[in-house]
DNA sequence: AATGTATATGACTATTTGGTCATTAAAATA
DNA sequence: TATTTTAATGACCAAATAGTCATATACATT
């Protein structure tokens, strides 16, 4: 049996600091945006001193980008497991659309902050940074691209740039979700799902395929 | 014939300060997003002192918005004008298509911070803005939904929600947008204007029209 | 030309806030 | 229990910057 130290009462809290601090910063940057959440505010928010945040996180980008990392962990791994087995490339696109609409109705405040950055944040924070996330995402456009290459190879999609297409059902995704969060719909995220699924289908389905 | 007095000198050069400042304005917020452009680098660009800019303007936030105001304008007004006359659906559909595509690969810098406000600056800035801005994006979704709504009627397009249409329509685009701003990508638009008229029709298309 | 009026200036103020550090508290260790 | 080591605190600092206002300048009017 390997020697497994167990963890001194130090090692314990301040692991439970340090994700208190991230569930805390997640909140208050998905309620705020980046400027308006100050480091008080989350500090005060995860009931521990300013100073404290400071010992766990270099400075507040790296709070902020540290906060998003994880979320968009579970993100990429939902859609990753969504995409696992040999299912056809059809059935595929399918779990993409289901998945990324389901997630983030589940997590609209994420939604907006994931927007916020896209749109704004490169142009004001470390170019650094937004690289790093970019690197991030790149697999959730793989993914998708391959799927769609797949389907070419296969013969049921027709002959596209992959990469596109992923770009296109991204924001068609993203397009119906901001949707129903500026109109408020709280009907069933399961139609706009189909809404998608048939468009990018028809868009890109060869003729006869299927 | 009416009495035209003549414009004072005074106020010619007011009225050339003021188209100063928002060309200025306009150049330092596509750069340097909201947050980095102070009032300083706008002033200094325009060639003339902070002072002056608050003679013209109420504060950052209404400079803000008066320089996007202008653009935005120009967009809708774009796209008013490729839908005049009584052309087909699928006519009027590839010309929002061509010509919004035109509009932001002349201004990419605009485009970038059309998304910074959605993304994040209605988590950041007076909801009053925010609500003024949505208004003024309006038309431009109406012109759409209507054209959905009209090949709806012609029984052209299958039956769909056209504001959700219009959505579609809009991201789509901005997705190619995005994508080649991302990859920097130089070849022509024309490609890439077809590829999104041709995703949407089959989407949306009823089998057999056209 | 002299006087009055509107505009431009930029040093200055007030505030906000990210980040620090001397001090205190708590936990590990001997 | 005494001593050492590590963590937490929050008052404090420095920098950035939106916005102001007394002064200076340019224009209009008589």
């Amino acid at each position: 049996m390997a020697e497994e130290r167990l963890l001194t009462k130090r090692e314990v809290v301040a692991e439970f600091r340090r994700r208190e601090i991230l569930r805390s910063a997640q909140e208050v940057f998905a309620r705020e945006g980046f400027q308006e959440a100050t480091m008080d505010k989350i500090a005060q928010n995860a009931g521990v001193s300013k100073g404290t945040l400071y010992l766990y996180f270099k400075n507040k980008t790296d709070l902020f980008f540290q906060a998003i990392d994880e979320r968009l962990n579970e993100f990429i791994s939902l859609i990753r497991k969504s995409l696992e087995g040999d299912h056809s490339p059809l059935k595929k696109i399918w779990n993409v659309v289901s998945t990324q609409m389901e997630f983030f109705e589940d997590h609209k405040a994420f939604f907006k902050v994931c927007l916020n950055i896209r749109g704004g944040l490169y142009l004001e924070h470390p170019q650094e940074y937004f690289e790093r996330l970019k690197e991030k995402y790149q697999p959730y456009f793989n993914e998708i691209s391959q799927v769609v290459e797949e389907g070419c190879e296969q013969g049921t999609f027709c002959q596209v740039e992959p990469m596109k297409a992923a770009y296109l059902l991204a924001e068609m995704i993203n397009s119906l979700i901001l949707y129903r969060i500026i109109h408020e719909t709280t009907n069933p995220v399961t139609q706009d799902e189909k809404l998608i699924y048939r468009v990018f289908l028809r868009g890109f389905l060869k003729k006869g395929a299927e």
